[in-house]
DNA sequence: GTCCAGGCATGCA
DNA sequence: TGCATGCATGGA
């Protein structure tokens, strides 16, 4: 991959590996919305991006070279090999036949808080609802980034939220778990750059303390936001995929769980 | 109107 | 440990 820094936005050609649509807008991540003229826009940390391929490149809009190389170079994983793991991964069938079909799906390294908070609200619920429900809470009380455009709330912004304001933005049941999480980070009992650091199981269990956090938010919490691509989250589309497998994993998973999974209930979703 | 969504907490065996 | 049930909400 090349990367080209303009008077105002940051182009990318020569990229082995990225489908917008496939990676902004496969359920990892719900602040991207397609614009009319098939560009991206999105929230991530406190920056408003565009981004548009244009050709055989990538444009970032309005783009410096700072925010590229210390924000939106890892946020889209761009460090990590794809083309190696995925000759990994297509060793089993199956994968190889998502990987085809699905080429360009990359595993977004988002906010630890946001991807918490979010998965959270995804339980027992619907991508497109999610996101107006994540909508409505930065709106609400995240800090303005321009544009009429809110970043996700810092946990002491979400902590100033009532349980009776978390669903009068429509989180249902799902209030009193944002309300006592947003507690709890505060005073400092859930601690996500400790997490961070620690084994992949200590951290599971960790994450598996909070209320409103059984094994699948944890896994996507571990996976999207916290970096562990190892991480597996178990849906109900994953069950399904899973006894193709007679329950097992195949061995070329080691280590790519993670892309593994996601190419998994991109495939089960179009095709089951 | 009815169904269902990237589940989880709870109660009970 | 394993299974059934209720849960808030709104888009399809």
């Amino acid at each position: 991959m090349d990367v080209f820094f303009g008077k105002h936005d940051t182009i990318l050609t020569n990229v082995d590996y990225l489908d917008l649509e496939l990676t902004l807008d496969c359920g990892q991540a719900f602040r991207w919305e397609k614009q009319d003229d098939d560009s991206w826009s999105g929230v991530a940390g406190n920056k408003y991006l565009n981004i548009k391929k244009d050709g055989d490149s990538f444009v970032l809009k309005n783009t410096s070279s700072d925010d590229y190389l210390q924000f939106w170079q890892h946020y889209f994983d761009f460090d990590r090999d794809y083309t190696s793991i995925c000759s990994r991964l297509s060793e089993d069938r199956l994968l190889s036949e998502a990987i085809d079909s699905y080429y360009g799906i990359r595993i977004l390294n988002q906010d630890p808080w946001e991807a918490l908070c979010s998965f959270i609200i995804s339980q027992n619920n619907n991508i497109s609802r999610i996101k107006s429900i994540i909508k409505r809470l930065c709106d609400a009380c995240g800090d303005p980034i321009g544009g009429g455009v809110y970043a996700f709330p810092r946990p002491e912004q979400l902590s100033l939220m009532s349980v009776d304001d978390f669903q009068k933005i429509g989180a249902g049941y799902r209030a009193e778990y944002l309300a006592q999480l947003a507690t709890q980070a505060v005073s400092g009992n859930i601690d996500l750059q400790k997490i961070k650091t620690l084994p992949l199981n200590d951290a599971r269990n960790e994450l598996l303390s909070i209320l409103g956090v059984g094994n699948k938010v944890a896994d996507c919490a571990l996976l999207f936001g916290l970096g562990f691509f190892e991480a597996f989250p178990m849906d109900t589309w994953m069950k399904k995929v899973m006894t193709q497998y007679g329950g097992t994993m195949p061995d070329c998973f080691k280590g790519y769980e993670g892309l593994a999974q996601q190419y998994l209930f991109h495939w089960a979703r179009h095709n089951l």
